[in-house]
DNA sequence: GTCAGAAGGTTTTTT
DNA sequence: ACCTTCTGAC
């Protein structure tokens, strides 16, 4: 057996987590600790070491861009790892339902609604709904989704509405009949699935010996039943995570999937790795001071063997415009690799104009929204509802795109006669066509033709070709190459063209149309091309993560921006809390931290008090940097510390969870043993001090 | 069907 | 402040 090089060059605790086998595995992962190294080392040493076949490895991520680099580093390391199972977890859940469709209740050309296209749906179900009070219902089923709630079950833990179970019933109903799936159908389907048909079930545990699951701290319940019901006792899991990173919360990913892990998965050992290999010293005691006040964590505490290191710089600003000037003057006094990090997307517009204006090459992330754009949206309903024509959404989507004279009256006729047909639309409007006026009943035949024609082509020639020629002959291609403003069709024509050149990969039947739709949905992210090489990177905390800079600024450090929101749910601060540690530990080399008096928000200008999260940070740990207006009001206090014990004369005892100053009052958080949570200003309300032995 | 003006609402967003 | 969505008039 060929000696594993790659051993040699972990720390211990890497070796270990690489080495481990036997019952379950929780690798608490610290950033920058070189949790992919881990995790690709692993893939690659059971493969060589244990001689395991690939196709029994199934390893999990979250997203596409850390699946590919899982599957490049795997591979380089042991080539037959290219015959692993990486996939996102949503992947996985489409793949399994495409090879089990029918079990599934599936037909295997379904396609996959996206956010906006379950909004149409209910819009197609409430007509007279206000499109924002269905979106509001979208999300509370998309909610309910990710917790692995039906319509029958008890949905009081997503909200109190009484109209949500009906909504979400008739919403799952129209979903089933249309045999379409949305993303929390890809998680909660395959649970059911594997749950319900015994046969499936032992194949895919036969199957998956070994399932590894990066970014655990984001996954949420549907998906730890979907792990539940992917390993039995002789299944070999591992998962990776780092419960200060979690930072999802908001899209349904629960923090105490990994708290609880060694509960729910019994015999766990835990490695943690602590290393870190990216920031200096001061920047990790800067984090670890921070998010040393959450609660509810694990607690690990990040060390390097980085020697020195520069002290992060809080800057204490004015407002907003002398932000972007700090930032500017950093940047083109020191050049080199730089990433501004803010809150909200809206703060990135200041930064954008003011590097536009110094000629300062720079790259935003995240903010290309290629597939939401209505040219692309319009094809992307046009190959729908070819691969399924039961699909409502996109058939109203383009049915009348451009005007042909299908009206609502027509459409109400088609909708009349769907059930005859089986829900299929094209028979439904041929049928409703007869009556119809002569116009009406004229183009909707002419419409269905060329779908049908088009779907009979299939099986021939390549997806690109199939895909343009039926955008042109729907009139679509025109449509928005003729618009009014000449700037606008043209770059809509360069989307329909970058589009149809994405499906040149795939050939031209019904197979080829589901995967390269399946890949649309699936895989959003798409790089800002063009100026990739450009030092300056502006991006959202949350977009930061699995990224490094080395020099970064967080800027908009203000209590109700970020921390966003007041004290209302210490759960959400916590979170905030965590974004705050995920933001700070980007940087390898140097950190500054930027506080605004005074900001534009939605028009108006509000003086500001700092982030709490800057009165966290030890005095000594920092250099302040200010321009006069103003100095950290209070600093740490140690009236209450965190985690001193109180009692209140309602709630009874509690721990101190925060304790700072507001700029004219102590502000004291307290977690009761009740589990309730309160805020008290200790100037108005009595809270007792108890010491350590009295209780 | 289109467009201007009003009204409304505003985090983050892997899939 | 700004952007999307709704509305009513043509």
């Amino acid at each position: 057996m060929a000696a594993f090089a790659e051993l040699e060059r972990l720390n211990p605790a890497q070796r270990e987590a690489v080495l481990h086998t036997g019952g379950p595995l929780l690798i608490l992962a610290g950033a920058g600790s070189g949790k992919t190294r881990v995790i690709t080392a692993k893939i690659a040493y059971l493969i060589r070491e244990h001689g395991v076949d690939p196709r029994s490895i199934l390893a999990v991520t979250f997203t596409n861009k850390a699946a590919a680099e899982m599957r490049a580093r795997s591979s380089a390391m042991e080539p037959a790892a290219a015959d692993v199972m990486i996939r996102t977890f949503h992947s996985f859940g489409a793949w399994l339902l495409r090879r089990n469709a029918a079990a599934a209740g599936l037909d295997r050309g379904y396609s996959i609604y996206d956010d906006d296209d379950v909004v149409s749906l209910l819009r197609t179900i409430y007509r007279d709904e206000h499109r924002g009070t269905l979106g509001g219902y979208a999300r509370l089923i998309s909610r309910a989704k990710d917790y692995g709630l039906r319509p029958g079950d008890d949905l009081s833990a997503i909200s109190s509405d009484p109209e949500l179970a009906g909504i979400y019933g008739s919403y799952q109903r129209r979903l089933d009949e249309i045999g379409n799936v949305d993303f929390g159908d890809l998680i909660l389907k395959p649970v059911e699935l594997l749950r319900s048909d015994e046969a499936i079930r032992r194949r895919t545990r036969q199957r998956y010996r070994f399932v590894l699951v990066d970014e655990y701290q984001d996954s949420n319940v549907a998906q730890y039943e979907l792990l539940k019901q992917l390993c039995d006792e002789t299944t070999y899991l591992c998962v990776v995570g780092d419960d200060d990173q979690s930072i999802y919360r908001f899209r349904g990913a629960e923090v105490r999937n990994i708290l609880t892990f060694s509960e729910s998965f019994p015999r766990t050992t835990i490695i943690k790795l602590e290393q870190n290999y990216r920031s200096t010293g001061p920047i990790l005691e800067l984090a670890s001071s921070v998010v040393r006040h959450n609660l509810g964590r694990l607690g690990k505490t990040l060390w390097t063997d980085r020697a020195g290191g520069q002290e992060p710089t809080v800057a204490l600003l004015r407002d907003q415009d002398e932000e972007v000037d700090y930032c500017l003057d950093l940047i083109t006094r020191e050049p080199g690799e730089t990433a501004i990090l803010y809150r909200t997307n809206a703060q990135s517009r200041l930064f954008e104009q003011a590097l536009i204006r110094a000629g300062i090459p720079y790259r935003i992330v995240g903010s290309l929204r290629f597939y939401e754009r209505e040219e692309i949206k319009d094809a992307l309903a046009v190959l729908k509802l070819c691969a399924n024509p039961r699909d409502e959404v996109s058939f109203r989507r383009i049915v009348n795109k451009p005007a042909r004279g299908i009206g609502t009256k027509s459409l109400e006729t088609v909708a009349d006669l769907l059930s005859g047909c089986a829900g299929d639309l094209l028979e439904a409007t041929e049928a409703a066509a007869a009556e119809l006026s002569r116009k009406a009943g004229a183009s909707a035949l002419a419409f269905v033709s060329i779908m049908r024609r088009a779907r009979q082509s299939l099986g021939r020639g390549k997806l690109s070709e199939f895909t343009e020629s039926l955008v042109r002959e729907l009139g679509l291609w025109e449509l928005h190459a003729e618009g009014r403003d000449p700037i606008v069709a043209g770059s809509k024509v360069e989307n329909l063209e970058e589009f149809v050149n994405a499906a040149s990969l795939y050939p031209a039947t019904g197979e080829g149309l589901a995967e390269f739709l399946e890949l649309v949905e699936l895989d959003r992210s798409r790089e800002a091309d063009e100026t990739l090489d450009a030092e300056v990177t502006l991006i959202t905390m949350h977009n930061t993560k699995g990224l490094e800079f080395d020099r970064v600024i967080v800027t908009g450090l203000e209590e109700g921006l970020f921390p966003r929101g007041g004290d209302e749910d210490p759960d959400e601060v916590e979170e905030e809390r965590r974004l705050f540690y995920v933001a700070v530990t980007r940087a390898r080399d140097a950190l500054y931290l930027t506080s605004c008096s005074y900001r534009r928000l939605h028009g108006r200008v509000m003086e500001l008090v700092p982030s709490r999260f800057l009165n966290e940070i030890p005095a000594e740990l920092v250099h302040e940097a200010t321009t006069g207006h103003r100095r950290l009001t209070g600093g740490v206090t140690d009236e209450y510390p965190v985690g001193s014990a109180v009692y209140h004369d309602d709630y009874g005892m509690g721990v101190v969870a925060s304790s700072r100053h507001n700029g004219t009052d102590l502000v004291v958080q307290v977690r009761f043993e009740t589990g309730r949570v309160a805020t008290f200003l200790p100037r108005y309300t009595p809270l007792e001090k108890v010491s350590g032995d009295d209780w």
